[in-house]
RNA sequence: GCCGGGAUGGCGGAAUUGGUAGACGCAAAGGACUCAAAAUCCUUCGACCGCAAGGUCAUGAGAGUUCGAUUCUCUCUCCCGGCACCA
């Protein structure tokens, strides 16, 4: 009997062992193919990890293991994204700086995954609230500032009063903060912006090329919010002011009215007389409101300016109102109403009596008044113009883009396309953050700090917490404000804000190919080498990080930083881990838990196949402690299989075997890591029956084994005496051996089945129903119609009705 | 409301993409070993009828296509995710 598996000293010795001989290095010149392999650098908060976050390390370190036995040469390399609110307000409330709780939390992180045995490069590992990194980050910066892509802004912005910083539209869950829940405010305030939208039509384009989930895609679309429409200019009467409306679908024919915003720049400028204390009143209120109860409000509200706009078509005064369903930052702010084809313009015309006019008539064909909800007929339903002049009788659809051409070549619009993606607000008034490199003099305004000054270091300070007022703590620091104009060399000062949570994550993958280059943020030969990323995984983020690093990495293109259009050739989507209760695991719920603890009781190989047992890896799953019961006596029974291991081969493991290497091989590469195991445990179970395993069919099991459990697997080819080299690759499988002499197939009366029989797997037809019908007999008592024939997988005889529902009785 | 993804035993989930539904595992029940327990091993394990042989029903609901549907088509219900007074 060989000694009971000790995981607590087999896994320590193979761990030390890898650390040691640096086993995992990435070669960046080797001529073997190169497989770049990249997790979603985790953010090292004071909570440590929990067992959600190793899922996708495990995955990417199968993946990795697994290419490195083909003969690849793999970059998997591991760092840590610290800058941000969350390290800053940890460390508020622990009352230590920042860089020292990054620097425990990184520790404990480190210590954790070490346990579970991953085959990182951690000689690349990188740290984005590193001078030598974020010095590359001010870097980017200032080339987008230099491409005029980095620009001042003083619009409104996204404020959250509780974590007190200005906040870009992606931060936001709705109209609140993603972080703290907070309705965020709009404030005035100078604001650095990346001109993200620049990219939008690209990033929408090239989307169609990645090898990315449905959904994430489908989420990135949903972001860029690209619609094609058409901005008319109206002219107001008794007025030289115009008023530019967007739309999608110019149903001019049937346009009544016009909604401005109530911030929109025209509204005071245009209301009469009578209507100004009416207007000043709607205005106050609708202000007085945040974007959740604008849009809670069950009934259009709205107030008319007094003014009116000429519509060109129907030469129609039309009255100019103000109304907060219309949005200030969506389209121009203004809409003309087309009351009989819009939802929403109809209830608001019915409400206050304005004219609500046929324009189309739809599948319906009713030409009558537009005087209840179900007759709005609404864009992209079927429908023909009416009413219309010399658009009568076209299809809807086409009327409208005839429409614009019509309106373009008439001056009164301009065909455009819109996007709900808004430029990306890129100033936090917070400390933790990249100094954005930048001096304002007062004679050359905004300068870049020069590139051989970066980085700009983040200043030591006593008290880093925000001042709420709209400005950094930096701003107190005057001794590091203070300094010169790079060009004219006068006083100066320095940019106070710092840069977002998501600038180091945007390009963190580039530096993993160059870690160490002092020159360049990625030398040209090691990105030419190592881009794109092969497999990129990790869950949540479909939007933020993943938006904002293919806008950078776009631009990094354009300025020929790097060789590819995309930065993440495939993406794996991670299923979270939920607790046992079902619930997210959390502190505050008291239901974590640590990876700590289970590796200390069941081991990291049964960690590790646990996680991937779990289910298919995009699905979100709730940990259950006792199934982890299944795993580990699976390792267990491994151990004890070695055991069973003789010279000869067993014959009747031969063709499992086959299937085996092939299944898994394929299973890896799919990221079906579930069935994977579910086939080493099928496997063990024929080892087990048939209480024999040919040594070289146990070493190709260990060679399978290896990447999901890396630990014992070594230990156990250690002891059967094979050397690196010797077992270190992966099996390869021989599809004649797959084939079966003698295949089970079912015999089906009217697509029931009712008896199996034993067929080679290409038995010529006449001998498969010969056998057929013999097993059935009983069924084919009243004729027989027709019979179907797979060779291999079924037949299946068809009989009377009257026949195939009865038996025997 | 629009878009994307789902729904299979007590539970997590399989099913070669139209061919024996429930692989693999958990939990549960019975048994062996043990003074006992743990561990391990053996057996049972979708529902219903039946002593059994066997049969009937069954992949969210309902229709359809097909010799044959968890898989394809349509309608509906519910769940998860993205966007949303988006003009």
């Amino acid at each position: 009997m060989a000694e009971k598996y000790d995981h607590a000293a087999i896994e320590k010795k193979w761990q030390e062992r890898w650390e040691k001989s640096n086993a995992f290095a990435a070669d960046d010149t080797s001529a073997e193919p190169k497989k770049y392999v990249l997790d979603m650098f985790p953010y090292p908060s004071g909570e440590g990890l929990h067992v959600g976050h190793p899922k996708g390390y495990i995955a990417t370190d199968i993946y990795s293991r697994h290419m490195r036995m083909k003969g690849h040469n793999v970059l998997h390399p591991m760092g840590w994204d610290a800058f941000g609110l969350p390290a800053e307000n940890y460390a508020l409330k622990n009352k230590i700086h920042p860089r020292v709780a990054v620097e425990q939390n990184i520790a404990t992180f480190k210590a954790q995954l070490a346990h579970i045995g991953f085959d990182y490069d951690w000689s690349r590992e990188i740290n984005t609230t590193d001078p030598s990194y974020y010095k590359w980050t001010q870097w980017i910066f200032l080339q987008l500032f230099k491409k005029g892509l980095a620009f001042q802004s003083n619009e409104p912005i996204n404020w959250c009063p509780s974590c007190m910083t200005g906040l870009a539209n992606e931060d936001l869950d709705g109209a609140a903060c993603e972080r703290c829940g907070t309705v965020v405010e709009k404030k005035k305030l100078p604001q650095w912006v990346l001109k993200i939208t620049a990219y939008a039509d690209r990033m929408l384009a090239d989307l169609d090329a990645l090898q990315w989930p449905e959904h994430i895609k489908e989420a990135q679309r949903n972001w860029i919010g690209r619609s094609e429409g058409i901005n008319i200019t109206y002219e107001i009467v008794d007025s030289n002011e115009r008023v530019v409306c967007f739309t999608t679908t110019p149903v001019n024919f049937g346009a009544t009215f016009i909604v401005l915003a109530p911030e929109h720049p025209l509204v005071f400028k245009i209301t009469t007389k009578d209507q100004s204390a009416a207007v000043v009143a709607y205005v106050e209120q609708a202000r007085s409101k945040d974007a959740i109860e604008r849009a809670a409000q069950k009934e259009k509200t709205g107030v008319f300016t007094g003014a009116y706009a000429l519509n060109h078509v129907t030469g129609k005064q039309i009255p100019i109102w103000v109304a907060d369903f219309a949005l200030a930052d969506v389209g121009t702010g203004a809409v003309q109403g087309c009351p009989g084809h819009d939802m929403r313009d109809f209830e608001f015309a019915k409400k206050y009596g304005i004219a609500i006019p046929r324009v189309v008539v739809g599948m319906d064909g009713n030409t009558g008044p537009i005087d209840s909800p179900e007759k709005v007929i609404e864009k992209g339903t079927p429908g023909k113009m009416i009413n219309s002049d010399f658009l009568d009788g076209l299809e809807f659809s086409v009327a409208m883009e005839k429409t614009k051409d019509y309106f373009e070549s008439k001056g009164w619009g301009k065909k455009v396309v819109n996007y709900k993606l808004k430029d990306w607000v890129f100033s936090r008034q917070r400390y933790w953050g990249e100094p954005i490199p930048i001096v304002h003099c007062p004679k050359d305004g905004a300068v870049a700090v020069p590139e051989k000054d970066l980085p700009v270091l983040l200043p030591e300070v006593k008290s880093y917490e925000p001042s709420g007022t709209g400005e950094s703590p930096l701003a107190a620091i005057t001794d590091w404000v203070n300094t010169t104009c790079p060009m004219c060399g006068g006083p100066a000062k320095r940019e106070t804000n710092t840069m977002p949570q998501w600038a180091g994550s945007s390009w963190y993958y580039l530096r993993f190919m160059d870690p160490h280059n002092d020159a360049a943020l990625v030398g040209k030969d090691k990105e030419k080498y190592w881009a794109p990323v092969d497999v990129y995984v990790g869950g949540d983020h479909a939007v933020r990080h993943l938006i904002y690093a293919r806008f950078w990495h776009k631009f990094l293109y354009d300025i020929d930083m790097v060789s590819t259009i995309e930065p993440f050739a495939r993406l794996e989507f991670l299923g979270f881990i939920l607790a046992e209760d079902g619930r997210k695991m959390s502190k505050r719920y008291g239901n974590v838990i640590n990876p700590d603890d289970v590796v200390k009781q069941y081991g990291a190989d049964a960690f590790r196949l646990y996680e991937m047992f779990m289910g298919p890896f995009e699905n979100t799953t709730a940990w259950n402690t006792a199934s982890i019961n299944g795993v580990s006596r699976f390792v267990e029974r491994v151990w004890r299989a070695q055991e069973l291991v003789q010279a000869e081969d067993c014959k009747a493991l031969e063709r499992l075997l086959e299937q085996t290497v092939k299944k898994i091989g394929e299973d890896i590469e799919a990221f079906k890591f579930n069935t994977a195991v579910s086939q080493m445990m099928i496997l063990l179970n024929a080892i087990e029956k048939e209480k024999t395993v040919g040594k070289n069919q146990w070493k190709k099991f260990l060679q399978l084994l290896t990447p999901f459990a890396p630990h014992i697997a070594h230990e156990l080819a250690e002891k059967a005496g094979w050397n690196r080299e010797e077992w270190e690759q992966w099996p390869t499988h021989d599809p004649a051996k797959l084939a079966a002499d003698v295949v089970k197939i079912a015999v089906q009366i009217n697509g029931k089945v009712r008896a199996t029989i034993e067929l080679a797997p290409d038995a010529p037809e006449a001998e498969a129903l010969m056998a057929a019908r013999a097993a059935v007999e009983k069924w084919l008592a009243g004729g027989e119609k027709k019979a179907v024939y797979v060779p291999g997988k079924i037949v299946n005889l068809v009989v009377p009705d009257a026949q195939s529902g009865r038996g025997a009785d």
